[in-house]
DNA sequence: GAGAGAAAGTATCACAGATATACTAATGAG
DNA sequence: CTCATTAGTATATCTGTGATACTTTCTCTC
């Protein structure tokens, strides 16, 4: 799991009132510069992002250690003495790619999470490969930790208690990962073939022949609705998205409001 | 991508009219059993079945298509003859695994889709590894189609229409397997080692001295909150989460009233 | 009642990625 | 200067996907 070699690696040095786990400490980027020996021509950051411009470009799959260390002019096992494993080199993407958050409108609790919301979904859509990492645990990289104090700070005027907003942050940020996922597994899936529209019609016509209008009646109908029929030519795509997130958020919202209702703004 | 080998790779072989996708077939299990050449001792069913029992003992990663075959007491390349590409076999799989959707309450839409979202939950609960397959296309197999006729069975009293349908499904689907991936990966990030008590506590304490509350004063104060203090030691982790479980749903419920409110019931 | 030829299953192979182990190289403390 | 210490490398193993080119075992046709 973890190399033999990182530097950290060796726990029993510290005290255990400093300890914190080497996996932190990277995130963080609190690692004594070691003072001994060869100095490093490496470091985390710039491991991390070499890895990052690689997901960019070629989404999570393309992130390989191979890959990543020959852009940085290295060999793949130079990065086991700066990352402990693939795993949490995706951790550290993962936090390094989400960046801070931005500046945002505290003034009422509900455009505040919709901004929140909105956001994040942003960051999500400019690199798609966040949805896909493996949430290795707790949140515990700094940026992940300044996003969730942006939602708590919108929520603290509000009566919630802890537990609320708690479920209401990981239900929208949930609900912001899972949209973003789904639309760009869809776009992925059409890639390589046929336009999205192609994609679609054959979709219609495959499944409309399967779906048995006596054993699935309402999905019959939903399929023959209007719903599935071509949008206007000129909609750009990303209208019809945004209506879709907008509409599951706001049905969010509104369930927010019902807990805080009797409350302030 | 698809084994050249597979049956119904030949697609020029077919009238347009009939053109289902062979992957499509697969999944609704109509193949012709080809009356010509040597008869199959391998099928389908039998390698996705093997899959599963695979998967359900050692989680998706587990699932090599040379473990698959070895089961089964055939070479790895034999699968391919049946299933076209490991993704394939996923989605397969899940079709699968998924099942159909129990018999549910329809009287009312707020039980009913509590109801459908605990079922589908149970589900997934039982074989986590279904909420990390990717999704590789719009539900199109049996056994999610009939969860989604069930759904839009419940909601079919109510004055929605259909894009509210599809957008609370997706909604409430997609919190369910959020929220048991969730549950899930943090469980498995602490499988091997410590106990989860132990893991919360080091995690807790460890973040405790990182998280400056200067910096993350809303964030800090949640830390020192009560809701990560011990709960009482009597109180099974399973309690905990469907706590957690019903209050986000019971919110999304909430939004979806505020949509149906004036109608009927 | 061959034997053509189609489909099932197999044997090998090439390749790629993760990561352990054992090395060589550079550098500052003494 | 020299040696403990740390950085990066070389090499090798193990595992997984999937390509290619077989051999086997059927049925259908002549």
């Amino acid at each position: 799991m973890m190399g033999p070699n990182c530097p950290g690696a060796n726990v029993g040095a510290m005290t255990s009132e400093d300890f914190v786990p080497a996996q932190l400490r990277r995130l963080w980027g609190i690692s004594e510069p070691a003072r001994l020996g060869r100095p490093a021509a490496l470091d985390v950051n710039l491991v991390v992002a070499a890895a990052v411009e690689i997901a960019d470009r070629d989404g999570l799959g393309g992130v390989t250690l191979p890959k990543v260390a020959k852009s940085l002019g290295f060999t793949s096992m130079s990065l086991y003495r700066h990352v402990g494993s693939k795993d949490e080199l995706l951790t550290l993407m993962a936090d390094s790619a989400l960046g801070p958050p931005p500046d945002m409108d505290t003034a009422g609790w509900r455009e505040g999470l919709r901004s929140w919301a909105f956001a994040q979904r942003a960051v999500f859509q400019r690199r798609p490969w966040l949805t896909h990492v493996p949430t290795s645990g707790p949140p515990s990289g700094p940026n992940q930790i300044a996003w969730m104090e942006a939602a708590l700070a919108i929520m603290s005027r509000t009566r919630l208690d802890w537990a609320h907003k708690v479920g209401v942050l990981s239900l929208i940020s949930g609900y912001v990962v899972q949209s973003v996922r789904q639309h760009s597994e869809l776009a992925e899936g059409r890639a390589d073939g046929q336009g999205q529209a192609d994609a679609e019609r054959d979709y219609g016509r495959a499944l409309v022949r399967l779906v048995d209008p006596e054993r699935f009646p309402e999905t019959a109908r939903l399929f023959s609705s209007a719903l599935f029929e071509a949008p206007p030519p000129g909609t750009p795509d990303a209208t019809v998205a945004d209506a879709d997130f907008s509409l599951g958020l706001e049905l969010i919202l509104d369930g927010v409001t019902v807990r805080i209702e009797p409350g302030d703004s």
